[in-house]
DNA sequence: CAGTGAGCGAGCTTCCGCTTGACTT
């Protein structure tokens, strides 16, 4: 094959494959795989005194590649930049363009926002030359973001702990999580009464209408005398108000919302949902999955057109344009569709895939569909004598429209809308009822963030990117600032009152409340750095910071502003904030240390604060002569709550219980939590027990289930050496072996039948073979 | 779906946005 004359260089590889079968063989498609190169990796790389000048290096595992484009591009005659037209994609081809040396009159700066022939064929018709205005704003994005994040961490290292970590997007992610657990924690729960009512005409026992009443009632007692008035009255129906309502589609998924509904409909945390969503990408399925356009090509919408029209009709077809209405969006890509629309059911996806598939599909489809068509119809149902009036709603569907092929969820799903059989009901018609209940209710805690929710919360206010929504959620996890709360809450009880054949009568049921399972709670670590960064930059932290400098990076983009007096304007004032917040001293205690008081015994103080590992508990001050001694604070356990009591509890460990089959069984706290240990063995102990309390009964009751749950996982053992042992874990069966596992050959169908002279093999072959390269070396893909 | 099981000090840690791998024992 002769080297083709072109060379076109885009972001993404699986773009470059379909973008190669649009070009013939006179073009070769290469991929950049993102940025080329970057601020070094370990170090400020800024140059203050130099204009903010940055000092970029190609990473290490960019160098192979960037070898690769540089003999391509030295080959071909034209070099044809074609990165995205965002910010960050101007950038990479300006980065591409000095690494690789590149010559001006041999190379072209080309962008297309779909991936089809037609436009793809435009953009080659249409070069220009790189938008160095434009670059000069990702420059400034990327300085601001290292100036904040390498002088705010260290900052956190020295006032509270070693590696925690600050920046302009998780800090404010992490800020939105905790100001919500604050508004929880001041929020009073206040009960109130919610009364709805079955009702049948007179005369019609085959009719029942369900009812609510509009108001609540503020307490029992007004509740009880409400129905002690409804007993005797005559009820009729009222007014009947009928009206159309039209719905229209939602637009087409960004990754935003799709990560949204992913967890909403599938229950799929945000990471889970990208890496399903690369694989329907790379297999060609899927629009990119990264992406804040709602846009659609003109050939998928006549795709989608056309198979709206076959399968349904034409009055199921309503063609539209979407327009975002999200802060900051760059709109680089489409939004996310699938590649051919007729396609239902993908040949070899996994179930994840298939249903995620299906979502994106129907959202699709259904975003150019008719609206739905309803008619509501309001029923009145009151009665002389009674104040207030009960009202049935019906929601009938005239026209299906989009409906069919799409339901949009909500993140409250108390709403539902329950049908009403209100046809065949006429003003003035009597009405009996056959029981009206009245439910003690509590006003609702604000909820807590989702992944998605936040997600959605982050988009509204232009923090983070579709390429960082789902890395900045697990940064903040990672960081021991928010944690997937575990909680599923607490049993409330809650008063009815029933109204039925002229007798009240009154039940106490419960409900769980309370619940934070799956959603995002802030630590104590959290807690603390948000408030220690609250106060010393209010500015950074403030939740427009972000959009403000977002102007800014925009005239930048037009050539209005230089980039580095941008940034040089920031720093003078940033700088020396770092400088104070770095050595300002409060009086003895660490920010964020509560004093709990004196030990009884000694008389030393108490206090509690985020140590070197975490929350702790100090006793003794670290000015005097003996050495303070410390203990860590358990899951569950907060410096904001904890007693003095619960505190010094905690020195009671390593506590012995007492003895178990001849050997001492005793409690402790580990790195990893309260754990049992006997014999050698350690079982950690689950977060339903409060270790300070543990008994020996219960103890021995977890060694016993831990010995049974091992025996399990326990394939065989071997007589000749007992060291020896064949397991079953979470990838499959291995071998342990003097405290180190191996992972056995490909291909054995029954491990169990393994011989001892085997396995022994397997082990000596590992040993033997050399460590594992610590650098990942760049694969060339031939 | 497991396993791990100290200690307040030496050195190191850290940002945001582009993009995929390699493949866990």
């Amino acid at each position: 094959m002769s080297t083709p004359k072109n060379l076109v260089i885009v972001e993404s590889p699986a773009k470059a494959k379909t973008i190669e079968k649009f070009l013939g063989p006179d073009y070769r498609v290469m991929s950049s795989y993102g940025h080329i190169r970057d601020l070094k990796k370990k170090t400020f790389s800024i140059d203050v005194d130099k204009d903010f000048s940055p000092i970029y290096e190609i990473p290490e595992d960019k160098e192979q590649l960037v070898a690769d484009l540089k003999r391509a591009a030295t080959k071909a005659d034209t070099v044809w930049l074609a990165s995205d037209e965002d910010r960050e994609g101007e950038a990479i081809a300006w980065h591409l363009y000095e690494v690789l040396g590149l010559k001006p009159e041999k190379t072209r700066r080309i962008v297309f926002h779909e991936i089809t022939k037609n436009a793809i064929l435009h953009a080659i018709e249409n070069p220009r030359s790189i938008d160095l205005a434009r670059v000069d704003a990702q420059q400034a994005r990327r300085v601001l973001d290292r100036i904040v994040g390498f002088e705010l961490s260290p900052v956190l290292w020295k006032r509270l702990k070693p590696t925690l970590s600050a920046g302009r997007v998780q800090s404010v992610a992490v800020r939105l999580i905790v100001e919500r657990e604050n508004e929880i924690r001041a929020f009073r729960s206040e009960p109130y009464y919610r009364v709805s009512a079955v009702f049948i005409p007179e005369g019609d026992e085959s009719h029942a209408v369900r009812a609510d009443l509009s108001q609540r009632l503020d307490n029992e007692a007004e509740a009880r005398a409400f129905l002690e008035a409804c007993k005797d009255v005559a009820f009729k129906v009222g007014d009947i108000d009928v009206h159309p309502l039209r719905k229209a589609p939602a637009p087409p998924f960004t990754t935003s919302t799709l990560q949204q509904e992913a967890s909403r409909k599938l229950g799929f945390p945000v990471s889970m949902t990208m890496s399903v969503a690369q694989r329907l990408y790379e297999n060609g399925h899927i629009t990119y999955m990264r992406t804040d356009s709602v846009n659609l090509s003109a050939e998928a919408i006549s795709a989608m057109s056309k198979l709206i029209k076959e399968r349904l009709g034409e009055k199921y077809l309503h063609v539209r344009a979407y327009h975002t209405s999200s802060k900051g969006a760059q709109e680089a890509h489409e939004a996310i569709r699938p590649t051919y629309a007729e396609t239902e059911t993908l040949p070899d996806a996994t179930p994840q895939e298939q249903k995620l598939y299906t979502l994106i599909r129907r959202r699709a489809i259904a975003s150019q569909m008719a609206d739905a068509e309803i008619k509501k119809t309001t029923v009145e149902i009151t009665a002389t004598g009674i104040d207030h009036t009960f009202t049935a709603t019906d929601e009938t569907v005239v026209f299906d429209g989009f409906l069919r092929e799409y339901s949009e969820s909500s993140d409250d799903d108390e709403a539902a809308t329950q049908s009403n059989p209100n046809a065949g009901l006429r003003t003035g018609m009597p009405m009996r009822y056959t029981d009206i209940e009245a439910t003690e209710r509590f006003t609702q805690q604000p909820p807590r963030y989702t992944e998605a929710s936040l997600v959605k919360k982050m988009e509204e206010l232009g923090i983070g990117r579709p390429s960082t929504y789902a890395p900045t959620i697990s940064t903040i996890q990672q960081r021991g600032y928010v944690e997937r709360g575990e909680n599923e809450g607490q049993p409330r009880e809650y008063n009815t009152l029933s109204l039925k054949n002229g007798k009240i009568s009154s039940e106490t049921r419960t409900i769980m409340a309370g619940a934070n399972k799956g959603r995002l709670v802030p630590t104590d670590t959290g807690m603390i750095v948000n408030n220690f960064l609250t106060e010393y930059f209010p500015n950074v932290l403030d939740y427009n910071f972000t959009a403000n400098i977002e102007e800014k990076f925009d005239e930048i983009a037009q050539g209005k502003l230089a980039w580095n007096k941008e940034i040089a304007g920031f720093y003078t004032i940033f700088h020396p904030a770092v400088d104070e917040a770095m050595t300002i001293k409060q009086g003895g205690l660490k920010f964020g240390e509560r004093m709990l008081g004196k030990d009884p015994a000694t008389g030393k103080p108490v206090s509690v604060k985020i140590g070197r590992f975490g929350p702790v508990v100090q006793v003794g001050s670290p000015d005097s002569e003996e050495k303070p001694q410390f203990a860590s604070l358990l899951k569950g356990q907060s410096i904001n709550n904890i007693t003095l009591e619960e505190a010094l509890k905690l020195f009671e460990f390593p506590r012995t219980l007492g003895t178990f089959e001849d050997s001492e069984v005793t409690v402790a706290i580990g790195r990893f939590g309260p754990y049992v240990r006997h014999d050698n063995k350690f079982v950690s102990i689950p977060a339903d027990f409060t270790p300070a309390e543990l008994t020996l009964e219960q103890a021995i009751e977890l060694i016993v289930a831990k010995r049974e749950a091992d025996e399990k996982k326990t394939l065989r053992t071997y007589d000749e050496d007992p060291g020896v042992v064949l397991l079953n874990g979470r990838f499959g069966p291995y071998i342990a072996y003097n405290k180190k596992n191996y992972k056995l050959p490909r291909g054995i169908k029954k491990p169990e039948t393994l011989s001892y002279e085997e396995v022994k093999k397997i082990i000596a072959e590992a040993d033997a073979a050399p460590a594992k390269p610590k650098r990942a070396t760049a694969k060339k893909k031939k």
